[in-house]
DNA sequence: CTTGGCTTGTGAAACCTTTCACAAGGCAAG
DNA sequence: CTTGCCTTGTGAAAGGTTTCACAAGCCAAG
């Protein structure tokens, strides 16, 4: 089974086991591909697909078994362990971050916070001290850090993702509206809010211009 | 030309006008889709391919006119005109928004801030009056905003969307760990930031589990 | 035990996106 | 004008993902 495994089918995996969680907290202990599916805003097919790439989790004629889905589901997105978070950049979404409950609860934890403006450095934000960023390489290392996670303004996100690099991470998670170069040898996810918001500007304009063209043709 | 444009290419098309708008402040006149590739992470054959869905842009033996190709993406993206964003949730990612000047800057304006929460309701946040969420359709309505901008806690998020689409919005930003349902005649985009850390997290784990089978394989 | 109704797991088909590769054409130098 | 180099625009090929459809198999009822 599981050769590489397209990223879609990953995004579709965390939608699942929070399907499953709700599921196992009402108490239900078989669940079908379909009602599986629903939810989690994919068709059953894909359900089926994307689970026998890791083994056979179901049984036929009958559904999943939720509780050992669920298990199984958080060993392949190795989240039956927590994973430690160095925030550089704690202005507005660092912030955001940093206060976000929803991290901490599902083993994320942030262990070091860094920015470049001395005024915020040395104060606390959320129970972390903010460091300097000339202290990055040192620190995270130290801490152990395996994310990192940029929220930087744009210009200096690709020097703040060489030095995450350099200092041991294995995975970014930027914020920054910057497309980073790879690096070898670690994940990068980025969130570019402006983008997605130019994605809905096109639609929108798309929408806009046909309904002119079809309402008024000549 | 232009049929059914795939989400990936809007995509692109994004970030190859914030490459190009670069270049244009650099004084550079003409770009190769060679150089316009590499930063915005794509291939030339990429940008060729792209463009050409909605036009001819180039010159052969010569490139693409900086000037004429920003205004052109610019007009496709829906972006030389601005649109208004209402926001429902002035919590931490709320506020952070709020903020964020990089959205009025480019032409997305908030024009209307929502919340539940009635110690909020009246108060100001980055010059906008915080509205109770009971108001949101009247002023959604009155005020033509055409995106909303979800930022609740995610048990809330599918109501404030169906609310929203009945106010008249027609697209829909959803920061709230929910896969929201389709909506006709709104197009919908989720950020999920857990989503995006647990992407990583299966990265790391399977990367720690080559390493250990790898390394220890008798 | 047998029948009927469900549901999984999975090859094959359909669909979509990306990459290749090259003809068409511009530009500069001589 | 001609030569040589460069770059676009685009069909065709390759590569991936999603959907289809069905055999294999479970369960409950009788």
């Amino acid at each position: 089974m599981s050769g590489r495994i397209s990223d879609s089918t990953v995004r579709r995996l965390s939608l699942y086991l929070r399907v499953l969680r709700d599921l196992e907290r009402a108490g239900v202990e078989v669940v079908s591909s379909v009602r599986l599916a629903q939810p989690a805003g994919a068709t059953s097919a894909q359900v089926r697909k994307d689970l026998s790439h890791f083994g056979s989790f179901g049984q036929r004629g009958r559904g999943y078994s939720v509780a050992p889905l669920v298990r199984a589901l958080e060993d392949i997105l190795g989240l039956s362990r927590s994973w430690r978070l160095a925030l550089v950049g704690v202005g507005k979404i660092g912030t955001a971050l940093l206060g976000y409950a929803g991290l901490a609860g599902r083993g994320f934890d942030v262990v070091a916070a860094f920015d470049a403006d001395a005024a915020k450095v040395g104060t606390q934000a959320f129970g972390q001290t903010i460091r300097c960023v000339s202290e990055l390489q040192p620190v995270v290392a130290e801490t152990k850090a395996q994310i990192g996670v940029i929220a930087t303004p744009a210009p200096v996100a690709a020097a703040v993702a060489s030095e995450l690099a350099r200092a041991g991470v294995g995975a970014i998670l930027n914020f920054a509206p910057v497309e980073l170069s790879e690096i070898d040898g670690v994940s990068i996810r980025t969130v570019d809010i402006v983008l997605e918001l130019e994605g809905l500007s096109y639609l929108l304009a798309e929408a806009a211009g046909r309904a002119a063209s079809g309402g008024a043709g000549g």
